[in-house]
DNA sequence: AGAAATAGACAACCAGGTTGGCTGTTAAAT
DNA sequence: ATTTAACAGCCAACCTGGTTGTCTATTTCT
């Protein structure tokens, strides 16, 4: 199987995020959070890292304020966040990150490293970190960009 | 940064199946095909390889053969493909690929293996197939599954 | 012959994005 | 100090690529 063909090699990426992704999803299911999604993870991580409010989240994901105004909303009903007047600037919304929302992302979090747990089980800690090194080389410093919908299947 | 979240191994993932495609896509453009997406290079590829009509091409992409339907139906108003009635089955609709589709798929072929040249010449071309190896270990024989609206990105 | 399975079409819906236009608030320029 | 420009958030309409569910016509199984 010498020389594969790069649309396979595009497979390849994609299909093992998505297994990775699906059993984080399916397990977090399992403990409680039935329909979170990884992308929530993503902007809730986002958040953590600074991201507290709408124009702002919508630049760290690489998508329109609009777009990171819906998340939020979502984020907002279930309980995750929450949003309450920026006490310097009145056209700002601070989000802020609830218990429940912090108690979600830690379970993501564990369960994220138990999968990449397993698969360095299977090849080795050496050699999964020069996998992450070597994609490292081909993603750069992209921003997270969940953008374009469905872009990940057309 | 020896030991990275597996959260950030998704990301790399996803992160690198973006950049490989996005890359193929603007080519593609350049190249003449301004609408074309991966996803029709896929479904191109299970059509050739036999799905001859939506049912089966909703099987082998692990969708429902309504979704398969419309995307048969973008792909023949682009010309890609044509349907004519199946001889030997009056339910079917025998969907085969046109001169044309087959020179879209030449080329984005041409691209991807471009790309790909482009990662081994950067890894090494015994990194790269290592890397694929490892890579499939995880997918094993999970058909393409571009299902799910959107679950990239979710 | 009659029952069950299959192919395809149609319609309604959903998620997660997009653009564009709007108001109010803040910051910058004259 | 005032005008102007930029920015935050909101609303509405729309797009894509999926999803159910229902229906008819044709085949296949018994």
């Amino acid at each position: 199987m010498a020389s594969r063909s790069g649309a396979d090699l595009a497979l390849l990426l994609l299909g093992s995020y998505r297994n990775l992704v699906d059993e984080v999803t399916n397990e977090l299911a399992a403990r409680g959070y039935p329909d979170s999604r990884p992308s929530h993870e993503y902007a809730m991580r986002a958040i953590r890292a600074g991201a507290d409010n709408a124009s702002e989240l919508g630049r760290r994901l690489a998508v329109t304020k609009q777009a990171a105004a819906k998340t939020i909303t979502v984020l907002l009903d279930r309980g995750y966040v929450t949003a309450e007047a920026h006490p310097d600037d009145a056209r700002r919304k601070r989000i802020e990150i609830t218990e429940r929302g912090l108690a979600l992302m830690r379970e993501g979090e564990a369960i994220f490293d138990e999968v990449r747990a397993r698969w360095a089980q299977r090849l080795g800690v050496a050699e999964l970190e020069r996998l992450e090194a070597q994609l490292a080389q081909f993603v750069g410093d992209s921003p997270i960009r969940l953008d374009a919908p469905g872009w990940a299947a057309q």
